[in-house]
RNA sequence: GCCGCUGUGGCGGAAUUGGCAGACGCGCUGGACUCAAAAUCCAGUUCCUUCACGGGAGUGUGGGUUCGACCCCCACCGGCGGCACCA
């Protein structure tokens, strides 16, 4: 009979499900794999075909894994807190909690009808107050270390986004919101922020503990972006005041002609001259009212304004003008620079612009041009004349250190990460604020604090949360008659997914986070899959956290993600990124009814490497499909039956075929070079066709190879081969590396670098006797005619390259 | 602008401690089977040239190193991703 994708993975999801067979098993004596995937956002849309391309691989390597002896921990969750969630139900009028439940009913309908062999007695979902009471109370480590903390900022305010709110960093692309493109203002508003600055060293070093991608690696590195260099104390003339800069480069300071402070430094005011005074303010309510996207628009055009007030440079004394501009960021280094502008293009255009003196301090380039940034020998420095680079900032910094005017400072890029929304759909943050001032956290036997129901989410208008609408949550009083007045901000969506891969370790603990002794069996996870749009963001915080934890002891390892891989994207067939607008989406649940889920599967592992964006092609889908019809009937005949030719005889003609397949499909998949296993085994298949025995052992092997990949159709298989038990826990094949050896090789004969000829010979022959033979080859020798031989290169088993002229 | 990745037949892609470029698949061509078609099985398929044997060119472009380069080095061009006044 042939093949049907509907009957067979209908009939082994059923028997998978009830035999419980992928039920992780604890505490037993075998090794670990904890293979994870990104848990996906349970949007309206339903599944993409581009998230069944990383889950088939933690499917296979978790398969594997099991039939390699090994225990394996392979969840799947849900992360449902979320934006488009709380946009619909205020849109509809419905809550946010039953239109999500429906998402994650319909994504789970969609993952299970792939096959995946996803343990769902530990699934875990953000939204579900039993996982959130430890989100919760994690908040609440922070806070208690000093690492959670309110604060006036700054922050990224859009008023067009969901009646107002505000954004992190991170969600700000071009001065507009990543979600929407609604435009963002900055605008001082108490937030909750996370110290994640305190970890910036440890984020950064603990990377070479990894196994990551370089380019991920290289990504964080830039995000922290950690630089060193110096402080700089300069005394304001005739002030009892200090204005602290931050500067990479102090072995320019003898070129330091001026300073720029940022216009929302504290100083400001007090050095403004009365003169200036007007002027200042001008710019200053200019800047205020620019966008973010406005500022940097401006890139080019540098703004600033003199204060009239002046400074000391410490080195030599020297009055320098004290300028505000934009270009100098509050929220980096002190918001103060000294300006070089010999030797820094910013500084340079600034005072080009302005009139402002430039005065060269190193060797090199090209003044009346630009700005000269490379090394040199120092000149007009005093001390540091004739010093290179790195030996002139050395010395100043000693020097600024002997003298109190200044010292070695490491800053980062990375700030603090924001961590208030003000929306509905979120974790509460456990805080409640009395009205005495005080701020406490809801103590924790208290936990969770949960989300109230409403009916009616709608925008406070004030730039608080949708919470701050209900009065009977908001209001608490005391025991002692004191009234408060719950924290109105929830959690960003970052946070439940920063600890998630823990909960799945213990999924049903309510008493910790999950139980200590299972953390440790578990931890870390052997391989974590996704799409690189997190390299920076969800993997940054994730690791946040777990350092967070590892001091408090509460998880074994210092990183939470051994092994990291990136899947590319996969591409609509007109080689765009799939969108609804331009028509090119594939609908994964068309691809299961019409070709079946391990076709998808084999298809998405054969389109191409893991790791590169690939663009969709029915024909190559098609193609899949054919392969596994042609595998079907290499083995089963019209009758269902397994054919005659499948027999316990072996005539030796698929040995050597066979035991190379073993070796390349255990390596491929090691590596998760998921596109080269397959080609190999197509090529098994096709030399087992040729043949007339096929012998049960290597077609067995072949199925179990198999398996990973194209699951349904493996056990069916297995099951036509009279075994009784799934496949999932049988043994996976091994190799005889004695059959891999041949008696003889082919060799490649080249003269002057091109194969004029090949040759076989008896392998290992001796580079005397090879050199013999290959110049006794009756082609070369037509080559060689007339010709001196130079040099001849002999590679034993390889190659003879004849030098002639 | 800076950083990272990438460029191979008609298409997806293989092959790197430097040693037969194009595995495998798609598509296409031919053959077998069939009344016929589909499906299937078998064979061929980088380009140019040749009746054929053969010969020549060829891994984005231009140089270089080497007996030998898709692979290493230099310069440039195109594509993708990240960052973007971070002092």
């Amino acid at each position: 009979m042939a093949y049907n994708h509907k009957v067979i993975e209908h009939k082994w999801q059923h028997y998978w499900r009830v035999n419980e067979t992928f039920k992780t098993v604890e505490n037993q004596d075998k090794p670990k794999y904890y293979a994870l995937d990104m848990f996906p956002y349970p949007s309206g849309q339903g599944l993409h075909v581009g998230h069944p391309e990383g889950y088939t691989a933690t499917d296979i390597m978790s398969r594997m894994k099991r039939m390699q002896g090994y225990k394996v921990l392979h969840p799947m969750g849900w992360d449902a807190f979320g934006l488009p969630a709380e946009q619909y139900a205020m849109k509809t009028g419905h809550n946010p909690r039953e239109f999500t439940a429906q998402n994650i009913k319909n994504f789970k309908r969609q993952i299970r009808s792939l096959g995946f062999s996803y343990d769902w007695s530990r699934e875990v979902n953000t939204t579900d107050p039993a996982y959130y009471k430890w989100t919760q109370w994690i908040f609440e480590q922070l806070y208690k270390k000093g690492l959670a903390y309110e604060k006036e900022t700054l922050v990224n305010w859009a008023p067009d986004l969901m009646g107002g709110t505000v954004v992190a960093n991170e969600e700000v692309i071009d001065g507009k919101t990543e979600r929407g493109g609604f435009p963002v203002y900055r605008k001082p508003m108490k937030q909750w922020i996370l110290k994640i600055t305190a970890y910036a060293d440890r984020l950064i070093d603990d990377l070479d503990l990894v196994d990551w991608p370089d380019s991920i690696k290289e990504m964080q590195k830039n995000w922290i972006g950690r630089s060193i260099g110096a402080s700089v104390l300069f005394n304001v003339e005739d002030m009892n005041e200090q204005i602290e800069v931050f500067t990479t480069r102090p072995d320019t300071l003898f070129g330091a002609t001026y300073l720029v402070i940022s216009p929302e430094h504290k100083l400001v005011d007090q050095i403004t001259t009365p003169e200036s005074k007007a002027a200042v303010e001008e710019y200053r309510s200019a800047v205020a009212t620019k966008s973010d996207l406005e500022r940097t628009d401006l890139n080019k055009d540098k703004t600033g304004v003199f204060t009239g007030s002046y400074a000391v440079n410490p080195v030599n004394g020297k009055k320098v003008p004290i300028w505000i501009g934009d270009y100098v960021l509050a929220s980096y280094g002190t918001g103060a620079i000294m300006a070089v502008p010999a030797h820094d293009q910013r500084d340079y255009e600034f005072a080009k612009k302005f009139g402002i003196d430039i005065v060269p301090v190193i060797e090199g380039g090209d003044l009346s041009q630009e700005a000269y940034t490379g090394d040199g020998a120092h000149f007009n420095s005093d001390f540091l004349n004739g010093m290179d680079k790195q030996t002139a900032i050395d010395t100043m910094i000693q020097w600024l250190e002997e003298h109190q005017a200044g010292e070695k400072k490491v800053n980062y890029r990375l700030r603090d990460w924001i961590f208030s929304r003000q929306r509905y759909w979120g974790e509460p943050i456990p805080v409640i604020h009395w009205e005495d001032g005080e701020t406490t956290l809801v103590p924790e036997d208290e936990l969770p604090l949960k989300l109230p129901a409403a009916k009616d989410i709608r925008p406070s208008g004030t730039g608080e949360s949708p919470l701050a609408n209900l009065d009977d949550w908001v209001n608490v009083v005391d025991e002692n008659g004191r009234k408060g007045r719950r924290e109105t901000n929830t959690m960003p969506q970052w946070a439940g997914s920063s600890w998630y891969f823990l909960r799945y370790v213990d999924p049903k603990n309510s008493e910790r986070i999950a139980d200590e002794d299972l953390l440790k069996e578990w931890l870390p996870v052997d391989l974590y899959v996704g799409g690189a749009e997190h390299a920076v963001l969800h993997l940054l915080y994730a690791r946040f956290w777990h350092k967070v934890l590892y001091d408090l002891g509460v998880v074994p390892t210092k990183e939470p993600f051994q092994k990291l891989v990136n899947q590319g994207m996969i591409l609509g067939s007109n080689h765009e990124k799939m969108s609804k607008s331009k028509g090119n989406v594939v609908n994964p649940d068309d691809i299961v009814e019409r070709y079946g889920a391990d076709t998808l599967r084999l298809y998405e592992m054969f389109m191409g490497p893991l790791t590169e964006s690939v663009a969709w092609s029915e024909d190559g889908l098609n193609g899949s499909r054919k392969w596994i019809d042609r595998v079907w009937r290499l083995m089963i005949d019209d009758n269902n039956h397994l054919r005659d030719r499948i027999t316990t005889i072996d005539d030796g003609k698929l040995d050597r075929i066979y035991h190379q397949t073993v070796k390349k499909v255990t390596e491929d998949f090691e590596n998760m070079r998921f596109n080269t296993a397959i080609s190999q085994m197509m090529v098994f298949v096709n030399e087992a066709y040729k043949v007339d025995a096929l012998p049960l052992v290597y077609m067995e092997g072949l199925v179990k190879m198999l398996s990973p990949i194209i699951p349904h159709v493996a056990e069916e298989l297995w099951s036509l081969m009279d075994h009784d038990e799934s496949i999932t826990y049988e043994t996976w094949p091994t190799y005889d590396e004695s059959k891999l050896v041949e008696d003889t090789v082919q060799v490649i004969l080249q003269v002057n670098g091109k194969v004029r000829s090949k040759i076989t010979v008896d392998k290992d022959m001796e580079k005397d006797a090879l050199e013999k033979v290959a110049l006794s080859d009756s082609k070369i020798q037509q080559w060689l005619q007339d010709k001196d031989v130079r040099k001849v290169i002999v590679i034993p088993n390889k190659i003879v390259n004849i030098v002639v002229g």
